[in-house]
DNA sequence: CTTGACCCTGTACCTTAGTACGGGGTGTAA
DNA sequence: TTACACCCCGTACTAAGGTACAGGGTCAAG
């Protein structure tokens, strides 16, 4: 029953305290039991929930998109077979995402690929200019 | 010389009118030429170029952003190694979102694992889930 | 030569995702 | 018991990424 407060939860997750409370007015976390003064008492697990949050809206979720993902993951409100039929929508907006990183981490190591390949300070792009995708260098 | 109108590169693109305008004040795309009467004039690769920034957008990389990594693609204003080591950081950047859309699309796929497996309506699915342990996460 | 669909610039407005701030209460160490 | 860092709520402000006019010019079909 370690409890943690507000603004612990913020400094360990790396995000700003008022932004913790967006997030509760929002639905995107739940709200905390609290103490007798009002104070919200989170668990270190909360920690890793916000995180997870910074995670999603860094590969191109919005706000909406989260809650809504979270939903799926808690087995809220939904039948089986709504959920399965949201989630496989979800599955496929992802490796859509993926393909697209994929294009354009390619064309960055096409651009790379094009000048000369001495001093290069990265050795996993190293391993992965050789050869991997079509790299045809014309000088 | 076929010029397509504004209205026409948006339709086309799937945006805006305005936003194009948009994009252009903030040097997403360059300024096209104009007819005597001042009518923007672009060319059919504009849109895959309006369509590449959206997708950019959409996994999660800011105007800003976009910005830099076209000024990559082009080849400008970088030295060499400069250029390279830009590169090289976006290509970790997108690495990590690959790495975290992964995870999500994991998560999601045991989640759809986790109710029955009859009627399930999306092929690749059924060959994925066979095969995916638990993670949990709080209440 | 007019009418309607289109374009121009400029400015105002909207939504999303926070941040900041004022005015007040709390908890603890000295 | 006071000082100070922390918490509460509510409201206001900000920045990014658009959208929506207003007020005017343009082009092509009838």
């Amino acid at each position: 029953m370690t409890h943690i407060t507000i603004g612990e939860l913020a400094k360990r997750a790396g995000v700003h305290l008022e932004t913790i409370r967006y997030y509760e007015r929002r639905g995107l976390i739940a709200e905390p039991p609290r103490n007798k003064a009002g104070y919200r008492l989170y668990s270190i697990l909360d920690i890793e929930h916000i995180r997870w949050i910074r995670q999603a809206q860094g590969i191109g979720f919005s706000l909406e998109e989260i809650r809504y993902l979270m939903s799926l993951r808690m087995g809220e409100v939904w039948t089986e077979a709504e959920l399965r039929q949201h989630a496989e929508e979800k599955i496929m907006d992802i490796e859509n995402k993926i393909k697209q990183l994929e294009e354009m981490k390619a064309l960055l190591i096409r651009t790379v690929g094009q000048s000369n390949e001495s001093h290069m300070s990265c050795p996993v792009l190293l391993t992965i200019t050789k050869g991997g995708e079509a790299h045809e260098q014309e000088n």
